[in-house]
DNA sequence: AAGTGGTCTAGACCACAAC
DNA sequence: TTGTGGTCTAGACCACTTA
């Protein structure tokens, strides 16, 4: 008695499709077959052959167009967009990126008072619930073919004693060389994971079904080790890398 | 004539559970009302609510456990450990992690012969096609608790020369002291991206549905900067970090 | 107009877990 | 035994794209 097949329906057809996709039967930005071809071609209803579809767009594997079709996707490529971190101090004292990007801030950006959560305190070094000055914009290049979420986190603690005490500072990477002007000497630490975005993160950022962002926390410190600022990068996952050197 | 709300059925108790999850209305952990519950509290049938649990799914906020129920994830919260990045010269000539995790490779570690793809082939900076030894290992570490995956490549022709043209050489990291010994002085640079599991991959790494995974390449580098080796990381993206220093 | 994916119904039966 | 999620059918109608 052979082996017999207890995968599901779905399962079956997904697998296939994900063979076809991996091998080059569905090259990338190539159609898939119609929803309606794969329910005759396995003898399933509609439905059936749309869960399976629905595994592989949640997988990042293939994109639906409505009205159009079902298009296959490469997220297993070398993405076209490698971004070295760093951050370089110019002669002239300002800090720039290492990869060199200009960023311009959608309209909509806002700065608000934020009371620390625990996790962030927790970088910062700050009790829960400190207020903290928060920047928060929509970042593009490129005519918007770069996309990413940055906000700026400076604790109300560290800017006592500051010009900043009775005006708003600015938000990274201008408020580095303010830091670096009253004596500090910066150093730059990034923590990253991956996630899902949520809907108004994959809407900001245009992500399609399937495809994770990168979150990156950056913590800048100061004299003894001193935290000052936190950033957080969302960075869209589909066709960017981060380089680091060790 | 208000703004009537054009959103699907199935897109609206998503929403509503989603909230659910971020406010703490189901802390992480907790179930979620039960399939048919929710499809009597909307006045829908199961297949909509399933509709909108799948998309949860997808974005880790949700995790189904058959014949249990549908429990909260918490998918935002800083993950309970940060490996920070680098590789550190024993007093001995050893090399050993940052991080300092001892791992052990599953039995069923292979070592193959791989032609090299054109991506790969790229970052060594070797002819496309060209021969390599390949490592290919589940790790585990913490009795089982951490997981990943780790391939190791050397082509063919960084060995010419070496003893390891005729016996077959070690992977990394006991490969970084081999090439130290022969007078190399080693420079390491990583490579991140975010990206969703294949199946195979979400079953060795334990990974529920909709927890993407971090695809980590390191390119080892020795005199004039030559590449010599090249190593691949998957780690698990629900509840781990990288910390990298600027 | 024809073809595509998107939404939804109203069921059925199954596999699994807890009591 | 009961309640849970998992699979699947056989349709219907809609929205969008292309020709």
């Amino acid at each position: 008695m052979p082996a017999e097949n207890t995968q599901p329906k779905y399962r079956q057809i997904a697998d296939y499709l994900r063979r076809g996709i991996l091998d080059g039967t569905y090259p990338a930005g190539q159609p898939l077959p119609s929803e309606e071809a794969l329910a005759k071609q396995f003898g399933v209803t509609r439905p059936t052959v749309r869960q399976g579809l629905t595994e592989l767009r949640a997988a990042g594997l293939v994109e639906a167009i409505m009205g159009r079709g079902t298009f296959a996707r490469s997220p297993h490529k070398r993405p076209s967009l490698t971004r070295p971190r760093g951050v370089r101090r110019t002669p002239e004292g300002r800090y720039v990126e290492a990869d060199g990007i200009r960023w311009t801030d959608s309209e909509d950006a806002t700065i608000t008072r934020t009371d620390a959560p625990l996790d962030l305190a927790d970088l910062l070094r700050i009790p829960p619930g400190e207020p903290m000055f928060t920047y928060d914009a929509l970042q593009t290049a490129d005519q918007g073919r770069l996309r990413q979420l940055h906000r700026t986190y400076v604790p109300f603690s560290v800017l006592i004693g500051t010009k900043y005490e009775t005006e708003a500072p600015p938000a990274a990477p201008e408020l580095y060389a303010a830091f670096a002007d009253m004596g500090h000497e910066l150093h730059f630490t990034e923590y990253v994971r991956p996630r899902m975005p949520l809907p108004d993160q994959a809407q900001a950022l245009r992500l399609p079904d399937g495809v994770p962002l990168l979150h990156v926390l950056r913590l800048t410190t100061g004299k003894a080790g001193k935290p000052l600022i936190l950033e957080e990068f969302q960075l869209p996952g589909d066709d960017l890398e981060l380089q680091y050197p060790l």
